[in-house]
DNA sequence: GCGATGACATAAAACAGATATTGTCATTTC
DNA sequence: GAAATGACAATATCTGTTTTATGTCATCGC
């Protein structure tokens, strides 16, 4: 995978995502990345196939971002019902908060993550695998009863859910204690559908 | 509303359309407008205050084809859950059919749209309010026990089912087939999360 | 030999002058 | 006198040109 040396391929790799982070997505060139670095950028090409490629890369790592404080709660001991419930929530928090925070950046990461829908695809997956854990552990000890198949109904949660986390949608967002409640009534709805009793 | 001739109103609107049709937003111009009809461009504007006024009067007629068929279902005579359940399948597929139609005109018409807050605003309401008439009907006769307050979870169905009909999110749409079966899994979450019993 | 270079062809973006469009209004027409 | 005109200033868009970036490769140094 990563046969020519890793250290500079990182370097790289930072260098890029500062400069995308200063810049945005349209001043990004390979050349500045090269300079940057004090190396030519016909180097560059040593260690990443093509540009696009190296924005993908840049863009993987900004979404890990997202997935990780995810995984400790998906992997939490809370009662499934409420685990679900808190990381659709933190889901949520994480990407309205990167919104507000920097509107440009997010819409420069964004901009380069969606140029790569494998990077996408492989994010989502990693999500639905996320909630499809939460609803199995449901299933299992009776607190989900109406889980059918982990898989199917994580994606149906997750693209219900949508309007709390896509990128095309968070940005207008409108008021949060809006959305808070919102959010909050279409995951009763779900978790009510798969069969949870005495919803919070 | 119209003190000016409502005839000439609706013929610049007709005019716009048909060229909105043809050449796309870009080339949708008031010179262009006011030649197809044989008028100068500055009696356009003594019908509509500016060229985004225009626009969202056609914007507005546009979505208008979407809504009517849907009232229909909405005021239909079938048990609020399944009729619920078609609506939510009959506008997925109305956005579908016209996203592949023209995929073009499509997004001309989104574009246009979408620089009109309060036409997208009020299209929505309007779809949220024939939600909220199935969801109260279910609501009376007891085939939909779980309604809360009608408007808020009108509008809490119309979110969760926004991948199947939000412009931004029915664009790349995937495998049909894959869509409806989402829908249809979503929808059922929905229903029994709304107290409905027997779910098909 | 491996990592790096820099010159090169091709493709994309920035620029600036020319052209077209928006929106206003005093004047015209019927 | 309401409906429409056409000339007008300000703004936006187009077009052709120059500049810059991407991606390749023969060559270099360690």
């Amino acid at each position: 995978m990563d046969l020519p040396s890793p250290d500079t391929r990182t370097r790289i790799l930072d260098a890029a995502a500062a400069l995308l982070r200063r810049h945005g997505p349209d001043k990004l060139t390979v050349l500045d990345v090269a300079k940057r670095l004090g190396m030519s950028h016909g180097n560059v090409y040593r260690h990443f196939p093509s540009k696009q490629a190296l924005r993908a890369a840049v863009a993987e790592e900004w979404l890990s971002d997202v997935t990780a404080p995810l995984a400790l709660i998906a992997a939490g001991e809370a009662a499934p019902p409420s685990r679900l419930r808190e990381w659709l929530a933190a889901l949520a928090v994480i990407k309205r908060r990167k919104v507000l925070e920097d509107p440009e950046m997010f819409a420069g990461f964004h901009r380069v993550a969606s140029e790569s829908p494998e990077v996408i695809a492989a994010h989502v997956a990693h999500l639905v695998d996320q909630i499809a854990a939460i609803l199995a552990a449901g299933k299992a000890d009776g607190t989900l009863p109406g889980v059918a198949a982990p898989q199917d109904d994580a994606r149906a949660v997750l693209v219900a859910t949508a309007r709390f986390h896509h990128p095309d949608l968070v940005r207008d967002g409108g008021n949060a204690a809006t959305a808070e409640a919102e959010l909050s009534r279409i995951t009763t709805l779900l978790l009510r559908g798969l069969g949870a009793t005495a919803v919070a």
